[in-house]
DNA sequence: CAATAATCGCAACATTGTTGCATTTACTTG
DNA sequence: CAAGTAAATGCAACAATGTTGCGATTATTG
């Protein structure tokens, strides 16, 4: 079932100038898979054992990937980095929802807070990082 | 200029039926006379030369702080947990803002954000993590 | 001041992430 | 399609943050 997701992972690969490489392909199509927000850990898991990757190459596959914009990264609270494919839905800013018993994270839709935060005098927004913590339907 | 937090500090743990050691005191009183929130490494480089204390001594004593409800503990991207004393202001949840140009990161007063998220059916609501990010007056 | 439970410090380890460099490989060009 | 070359990879080594176990020290209590 992630074959289907191969060609695409290609594609978007190729429209950014980037080579096709197996490695690359591989974690693409794994990240337009999952639903969640995943580790690097998680994603050397669901590699093929046949085509296991370096942590350092993976670690710069994901580095390309959220550079040229075709996944972002999440920050959560135990210091690794979860991973995410862009779709449409998630070009622009979006919140995120971390379950505090088995630790997914998931995309929430929109992010219903305004953009020009009320900052102190001389400060410059950039962005906001939101993270709702709480129980998922698993977890309740 | 610190001496005048030691006694503070001292109350605030003794309240907690801790025991008042020079460490707790010490990380304490540093946190207090501090507007923002600091890593673990800027509370040793502020610690007097004479009375440095152990990198796991420190960790356990911020466990302990954020245990009792005399600090927090903020979530960044860097991978380094970053920490503040709980004054009135922060009993309630806050967002922060952090500097993308120093990293300082602030607390921001209030957090204008509805308590009750619209989740996923299900799943259960227990808190928000917000953080802005931009460039401080400094950085500008 | 002695007893004791809490705290500390050391050593060793775990996890996440980064850097330098030599090797391999995907793509381009003739 | 056979090089040539820039891009990507893998290895080794390192850095930073944080944790665990355990014996030594110390703040508090009586």
């Amino acid at each position: 079932m992630l074959n289907q997701f191969h060609h695409t992972a290609e594609d978007m690969i190729r429209h950014n100038g980037g080579r096709a490489t197996a490695g690359r392909i591989g974690i693409l199509a794994i990240l337009l898979a999952e639903q969640q927000a995943i580790t690097h850990r998680e994603i050397e898991q669901r590699l093929p054992q046949a085509q296991q990757l370096d942590r350092v190459t993976l670690y710069r596959a994901l580095e390309w990937l959220v550079e040229k914009n075709l996944i972002h990264k999440v920050t959560s609270d135990d210091r690794a980095w979860r991973y995410h494919a862009n779709r449409e839905l998630h070009s622009h800013q979006h919140a995120h929802f971390k379950c505090t018993g088995c630790a997914q994270v998931i995309c929430l839709d929109k992010l219903p807070v305004e953009a020009n935060w009320p900052l102190p005098a001389g400060y410059r927004f950039q962005g906001i990082e939101l993270t709702v913590k709480g129980l998922c339907a698993n977890c309740c």
